[in-house]
DNA sequence: TGTACATCAGTGAACGCGCGTTCACTGATGTAC
DNA sequence: TGTACATCAGTGAACGCGCGTTCACTGATGTAC
């Protein structure tokens, strides 16, 4: 991908891309964006040309993330259907593997520190991400004895919450937590025991 | 507390002091050893007397957070004893109250990015208030039918997660991610779900 | 097909800034006698 | 108790650096006729 000439001609996305190559790399505080442009083969002041500034360009960052992250958790839950249970815990395993295949999109939706409401388009794509995930566990509930059925915005929040726990803590070169089991492992074991909770899954298996 | 003459008196504290309350208002991205020496009425340089540099700094600020934290759970667990069950759901509870009592010190410890292996005094502390967690988690074990029972590294691993992801995700001014329940309630509910899947609360309550 | 011209997407130099860190220094404190 | 002196804990000036951002510019591209 030589650049061709005074033109770029992708500029835009080669900037998003090398971004998020350096978040993944240096985290979001070490990027910057003289970086992003020097990677890209390109002035820091062309980036301007593109975007408002640096973080704007890591909302638009983030935007992909959430729009790849949405796309996956759909996926996965029409891929688990009928079952309800299925597509559940096919919607949380897609949760990790997409902070696998992504860290670089995963930190800049969750560690970059940018506000979901800079822009509304940011803002709209992640609500579609958690919506699926809402709509998974609404799912589920249906299959509980309303007697003890927790609001469906409540488990997708606990699972929500368990993912996430697991990809900072376990999942990445974080600072000396690591863990005997593998993330995969620990978050598989772990909806399996809050399912049985919930009375999804028979007690003993 | 007025600046007395040219020596300060304590000004090592008074330095952690004031990159706690900067990291909790600005994040571990913005905080700046420059600053934080302005806000104890000092010279940059003489941050040098007493610290290597500004990570140096930082990981103080963490070890002491590491402190608190472990110093806080012990007596939670403590305080739950002899009953293994109300021990465990005591530690968890603590957990999220350190979060949210010191919030500088749980950015230090958590979200700066600080190597736990930085300095052995730090990686020991930081072992204590794990082997806490992992301690209740044993104890609790103990209750659960063997042939069912997950490692109680496990267990402590998921409930570590759940803790972590509902600080990170719900407890914080956090990006647009709210949700209709106080985080106490999700993790209250959270964990009881858990422990009703670990078979050591009866399926209905 | 050729030409004139508007528009677009880059350049490169410059800016002001605050950062972390160093250095020789000096004022304050503690200690030996 | 007084004095000389070593040690300690600060100062303040200076540094080099890379940052984000701006500006007037220019080379490349697209379009109208």
């Amino acid at each position: 991908m030589a650049k061709r000439g005074y033109h770029h001609g992708n500029l835009r996305q080669a900037l998003v891309e090398a971004a998020l190559q350096l978040i993944e790399a240096k985290g979001p505080t070490g990027f910057t964006l003289s970086e992003a442009a020097k990677t890209a083969g390109v002035t820091p002041a062309a980036v301007y040309r593109h975007f408002e500034g640096r973080e704007d360009l890591i909302a638009e960052a983030a935007r992909q993330g959430y729009e790849v992250f949405a796309d996956l958790m759909e996926y996965a839950f029409a891929k688990g259907q009928p079952s309800a249970l299925a597509s559940f815990e096919a919607t949380g395993r897609a949760y990790l593997a997409f902070a696998r295949k992504y860290p670089g999109h995963y930190v800049a939706m969750f560690e970059s520190g940018i506000s979901i409401n800079r822009r509304p388009e940011l803002a709209q794509v992640a609500g579609r991400a958690m919506g699926v995930l809402e709509m998974a566990a609404a799912e589920l509930s249906k299959h509980i004895d309303p007697a003890h059925r927790p609001p469906a915005q409540m488990v997708s929040a606990h699972i929500w919450a368990m993912c996430h726990g697991v990809v900072e803590l376990f999942a990445r070169g974080s600072p000396g937590t690591k863990s005997p089991f593998p993330p995969e492992d620990l978050l598989e074991t772990g909806i399996g025991i809050y399912l049985r909770g919930l009375g999804l899954i028979p007690p003993d298996r």
